[in-house]
DNA sequence: TTGCGTGCAAAGGTTTTGCATGGCA
DNA sequence: TGCCATGCAAAACCTTTGCACGCAA
């Protein structure tokens, strides 16, 4: 993997601010000076395949943010839609409901994180 | 409300299969001789308004479907990876599952769809 | 008859692709 | 040096908009 300039400049940005989400379109635009629209889309295209970065949806928009940890063991967190904070949801009530999907719906939830959109108690 | 023939045609496919959910692209290309483009869009986004219809999300692609009735307010889907089929969980779990994060939480969880994606009992 | 929904064409916005160049290993 | 990532421009793709016409109420 090149340690190249737009690469390393586009991951900066995420890693600045572990929380932030960003869109394509905003990211294009953030760097409109300093890296072409192609590099942006490749990088995160190549980024979300090396598992560096993933994407996660709010309303209409794609958004694409910095993973976090990946062996952390809950599977839902939620997301501030103002503020950007994210909450992990470590509780029992998450355990029992994902005990009941998988055992009452039989249905396999697959690894990947599930984020819950909304607003937090800083941001009412 | 007027009943024009290309808005009943869209509507008798969501209801002919109402699990089903269908891109945009889908839709145009499945109406390509019978309804204009615009119009599919123009349907989509008024039935959806009037909460016929309503847009979930997969992976990359917005989908509408089919709202079965109304006044169900339940907020999360199971969607099956690998045959597409979207579970409604109207569960009581669900329910208390939500109240717990609106309650315990203090988060005030979006009006829009949450999608937990695995594989259902069909297709493991 | 009135006004809304439609079809058509064009524009708008986002993402992808082909190709030549330049920089990293 | 060889190959991969970049920049640029154009194409592709999806969605929206303006306008004139026709049909439902």
């Amino acid at each position: 993997m090149y340690k190249t300039e737009p690469r390393k400049r586009i991951l900066d940005l995420f890693k600045e601010k572990e929380d932030a989400s960003y869109s394509s379109i905003y990211l294009v635009d953030y760097f409109k000076d300093a890296i072409n629209k192609s590099t942006i889309y490749r990088n995160l295209k190549s980024l979300e395949e090396e598992k560096i970065i993933h994407k996660t949806y709010n309303d209409q928009t794609k958004l694409y943010e910095y993973q976090l940890n990946n062996d952390c063991d809950h599977h839902f967190h939620l997301k501030c839609s103002k503020c950007g904070k994210i909450i992990h949801l470590h509780c029992d009530e998450a355990e029992s409901f994902i005990s009941h999907i998988t055992d009452e719906h039989d249905f396999i939830i697959s690894e990947e994180m599930t984020t819950i959109y909304g607003v937090c108690k800083d941001c009412k």
